[in-house]
DNA sequence: CGCATTTGACCCGCGC
DNA sequence: GCGCGGGTCAAATGCG
């Protein structure tokens, strides 16, 4: 039915960054060092271990990093292919003509903000469903019970409302990392797919993400082993189309064979950048993209 | 006790 | 001008 909607969440950031976030922190642990550390290391010799171990890690992070930003522009680049597609397009995309405030420029790594959603085009002739300035993002949320997104961000809630087109509340919250962050999200159960969350995001954030750091673990120090920088989108962004670009990906969760993390690393950043790089892949990705646009104006 | 969440009331824009 | 509906506020409530 209206599952396309996974064929659109290209898995940038969030996937190529899952997994190595996940391995990051995780090979701090069983190797070798603190395993020593029933035979009464010394101190200087575990402290020796640990920074190399943070420095190990730092260069990691900045690998990260730089992927990221890597992912990110070759990112924009499709979004303007994107863009260039729809404004060949006869169906005019950008007329928000029910935007209440003057709502700020979005420069959040998120969906494009081309797709009409279901929720909104579905069920009323409305002709302004697309607001230009707000990213939609659509996560998969089978296990989670209540209107809960989990993006890295610190959010509290300030409303909830029942809309009329779509009988599961519609949650608002900001971001109350920052208090003078401006950005809204809202969280609303999909009409057709309750067990699919859309978050609407609305404004930019002013501050460097919490990334996560302090809900994995307190450690006092941090150890800079997280990412600083982008916005750690951990959400349920999936594809199911696995034929093109998804080949790479999947070696990563081979992780199994990979012992050392240089050549973990070594093998992740060999595939970001293949993929990166890979105009295929980017053709993939545009396809996708407008493929997914195509679709959801023909319903 | 402090903080986050809940929830009803209120505000405001839009369509008729 | 009025009603409707989405969005926000703020007092009440719950929880750690």
């Amino acid at each position: 039915m209206n599952t396309s909607w996974v064929d659109t969440s290209l898995d940038l950031s969030p996937s190529s960054a899952r997994p190595l976030r996940l391995e990051t922190p995780k090979k701090e642990q069983p190797n070798g060092n603190l395993i020593v550390f029933g035979k009464k290391l010394s101190v200087k010799e575990e402290s020796g271990d640990l920074v190399e171990e943070l420095s190990r890690v730092n260069a990691e992070n900045k690998k990260l990093t730089e992927m990221l930003a890597a992912m990110c522009e070759s990112y924009n680049a499709l979004q303007s292919q994107v863009m260039d597609l729809m404004s060949k397009n006869p169906e005019k995309e950008l007329s928000p003509s029910k935007k209440r405030k003057s709502e700020t420029n979005f420069g959040i790594v998120g969906n494009s903000d081309s797709s009409s959603t279901d929720e909104d085009s579905c069920k009323k002739p409305r002709e302004e469903v697309i607001k230009a300035k707000v990213t939609r993002v659509y996560v998969r949320a089978e296990t989670s019970d209540g209107l809960i997104v989990k993006d890295g961000y610190q959010w509290r809630k300030y409303g909830q409302k029942v809309t009329r087109d779509n009988p599961s509340p519609r949650a608002y919250f900001k971001c109350s990392f920052a208090p003078s962050c401006p950005v809204k999200k809202k969280v609303q159960r999909s009409a057709d797919d309750q067990s699919v969350m859309v978050a609407t995001y609305e404004g930019e954030h002013n501050h460097l993400p919490p990334s996560q750091t302090e809900s994995t673990s307190g450690s006092s120090h941090g150890s800079a082993s997280l990412n600083p920088s982008g916005p750690t989108m951990s959400l349920g962004l999936r594809k199911s189309k696995p034929s093109d670009g998804g080949e790479a990906r999947k070696c990563s969760s081979s992780k199994a064979e990979m012992d050392s993390p240089q050549a973990r690393q070594h093998l992740v950043e060999q595939m970001a950048t293949s993929l990166t790089r890979d105009p295929k892949f980017t053709a993939a990705l545009a396809a996708a993209i407008s493929g997914r646009m195509f679709s959801a104006k023909s319903n």
